[in-house]
DNA sequence: TGCGGCAAACTGGTATGGAAGTATACATGT
DNA sequence: ACATGTATACTTCCATACCAGTTTGCCGCA
């Protein structure tokens, strides 16, 4: 009798360090803490009630995800948007998509012609109410259901690591564009279930190439928050 | 677990941790830490004659590689190759790199017909000298070259980093196709050259997809690496 | 011989202290 | 007034100590 089988899932408890992480990752995406902010560890700490130590973790963690810069013995801080980055990260996002949609498309035959349209409808609802979070999140959603129609689901947490670079310019964005969005989307959805991949890479590649002349804009608006380049 | 020497590079490398990481990450992909060893911070600690946290730290990134599985109050383990896991990193890398050799083929009208040559020739030596490492490393640089030639040597941080996944695979490989991967590499460099994106896309994705059939072979043959699946 | 229970020896997570390096305010000397 | 040295107050990085689970193995007992 093999009895070691049976033991639950005991990975999921979240330490401290991972809690801090995200909770700063937020912090900056929504720009609490601004571009050029400088923070340190007991400060943090104090914060947050716990010692520097998860703190620590939570700094390396988020400057491999190019949000921080540590430099030692002198400080950590918020990195400035750069404009490179984003269409660095932007060029990586539309390999894997791309990659996700024309294999969705390419194996849409057995899909209920409905998938998308729950999404369609609350991100509509999202943008009639100007809830830019939970407009946000359906985006996101949309994208991530995507890649698991494609059978590819792990490449969400690629792109969505890429995205983070893009986040707080789309944050800066805000209603910029949320209508255009959904008929970019519902362009995308079409593609992918009349079983078209070069349709549905066309329509996913001008999709996500908006953010290539939007983000000249938002920089002239927030010159204080972008790297002098 | 049983290893002889585990040290790191005196020069260089900012902190300890990172030094560590790095050592450990050479040990995993060398199979010196063989899939499925347990080691301990404290353990490891000690064979470099530092604290526990620099260690941890180090832990703590080879886990997000997804090379090491961290149960808390348990154990940390050097997690087993998964044929799942590896075409994923295949899936991944292909989407980068066919992006990346498209755009080199499609802007090298100015690009010296005698590029890719050098490597060309180092390589084909590597293999003459049965150098299995120097080989490796000129696959590498080939690899890199492409990205960079395309303008986005940015992206190979990233398929560098899917390509640890598969590393471990090819160390097992050793000899299999040497001279193959120089002919490939050749049909891939000559498609850049004439410019032809498709060619290049095409003679890429069959040079990348060449491990999804290595994989199993290797597999049978070092069953106690893999996981059950 | 086999089983149950308990204590000691692990594990990784967190807290805290100290070392080394850097920036800065402020004296001091010319 | 203006350099220049210095004390001081930061910073991150590493070491050490402690905590709370988990595993291991021994011991007593049936």
């Amino acid at each position: 009798m093999n009895i070691s089988k049976l033991e639950f899932d005991t990975e999921a408890r979240p330490t401290i360090a991972k809690r801090i992480a995200e909770s700063l990752r937020d912090a900056i995406v929504s720009l609490e803490l601004k571009p050029g902010d400088t923070i340190s560890e007991s400060d943090i700490a104090a914060r947050f009630g716990v010692s520097r130590q998860p703190v620590r973790e939570a700094f390396i963690q988020l400057a491999e995800q190019g949000l921080l810069r540590i430099r030692p013995q002198r400080s950590t801080e918020v990195v400035r948007i750069s404009i490179r980055d984003v269409l660095n990260a932007r060029f990586v996002r539309e390999a894997l998509e791309v990659a996700v949609v024309r294999k969705a498309a390419a194996e849409s035959a057995d899909l209920p012609d409905d998938v998308f349209e729950e999404l369609y409808r609350s991100q509509t609802a999202a943008s009639d109410a100007n809830d830019y979070r939970a407009f946000h999140a359906k985006d996101d959603a949309f994208h991530r259901l995507i890649a698991k129609l494609s059978g590819n689901e792990f490449v969400w947490k690629l792109i969505d690591a890429q995205k983070v670079q893009m986040d707080r310019v789309r944050f800066l964005s805000l209603k910029l564009g949320m209508p255009g969005t959904i008929r970019e989307h519902r362009d995308i959805g079409e593609a992918i279930l009349s079983g078209n991949p070069d349709l549905a890479e066309a329509h996913m590649r001008k999709h996500l190439r908006k953010i290539d002349t939007q983000i000249h804009q938002i920089r002239d608006l927030n010159r204080e928050y972008f790297q002098e380049e």
